[in-house]
DNA sequence: ATTTAAATCGACACAGGTGTCGAAAAAGGA
DNA sequence: TCCTTTTTCGACACCTGTGTCGATTTAAAT
């Protein structure tokens, strides 16, 4: 009888998503959990040891849709500009709609629990910028910049202001003066 | 009997003060209090209603002491240079030592009363730093670059490094690769 | 030294969360 | 249909924090 609990599974991982997303983690519990998936406690307990597991969970899911491939469109033959184009248009969403993103959850994750997982995120952004600012810089398209200057800039400004957009009001251009720049910062002027 | 009460009240914020910039807000119960100053739970009621109001009161204690001082230093007849390299040491030795700060318990403490504390301080840094890059621009010290971008991105940049350097393990050079980065986009470098 | 008001104590009732466990219900193979 | 195994229920005991209050101690004015 294994059919019904993998279900149940996927059913109590679905509806517990928009939680984590909008509350971050340490604000959700098990009876919010009950409550958003109609079971009881004993019921929850029987797929998950607590919230902590079944955020795990939800990540594990996740993690596998990964919404910026460089190595990917490059091979598509996309310039080094349309790509940046659409991964800070990316970012702009993100900073514009925290609260459909498990950033901040994953940020209280690796607060309360002491685990790895922003260090991993962390690194698969680090190298992917990278990756994306050399080929630029190789194709001519961008200036010739400190790559890990300009990287660790965009990584921070990018995280500063999904954490701040939360407890104080930002307008769409603060985040967009600060995509603006990193535009600049890249993309030549002198061709 | 005023003077016992004020001179309790002394002995409490100076006490709390570590206990804030180490553990954030959240973390820290009035039973911790207790153990740190010696009083009991009723005694310290009698000064402050709680965790939120003894935070509060740091907060006021605090505030005075303001770091940087623009005005005050130009008016000293500092270059702007000279007083860039001076805000971003501070900037490093804070973002070194987070745990001497109050501002990760200031961010909570936002967070869970949604009092507007940080938006305050925001304000005034943003004044702060553009302030000092018009003076070094009319001084012809500084590059003539755009104001509110680049003070969004030294804000952001230095908030998120704040944030993240809790939660995974930051080498002061990426620290460094940063203020570097905020040195170089500023002072000119065709003179 | 006496008195009075302020300051402190610590036991208490409460709130909201956790994880458990035996009993009840539901699922699905025979 | 019946019987076994899986899944679910919800009451329970526990923990950690909160804020209160009458009793007690201490400070300082007279």
């Amino acid at each position: 009888m294994s059919g019904k609990a993998e279900r149940t599974k996927e059913l109590i991982l679905d509806r517990v998503y928009p939680l984590f997303s909008k509350r971050g983690f340490k604000q959700v519990t098990m009876k919010d959990v009950c409550e958003v998936t109609g079971l009881s406690r004993g019921g929850l307990y029987s797929h998950f040891a607590g919230t902590g597991e079944l955020f795990e969970a939800l990540l594990g899911k996740i993690t596998e849709k990964d919404a910026m491939d460089f190595h990917g469109e490059i091979s598509k033959g996309l310039s080094a500009t349309e790509i940046l184009e659409g991964a800070l248009r990316l970012m702009e969403d993100e900073m514009e709609h925290p609260e459909d993103s498990l950033s901040i959850a994953m940020y209280e994750y690796a607060e309360v629990t002491g685990s790895d997982v922003m260090e991993h995120f962390n690194r698969i952004w680090e190298e992917k910028w990278t990756a994306l600012i050399r080929y630029g810089i190789e194709r001519g398209e961008f200036s010739n910049v400190n790559v890990r200057e300009v990287v660790n800039v965009i990584l921070f400004s990018y995280q500063g202001i999904r954490m701040w957009s939360r407890i104080i009001r930002m307008e769409p251009e603060t985040i967009q003066s600060v995509t603006g720049h990193i535009r600049n910062l890249l993309i030549r002027k002198d061709l």
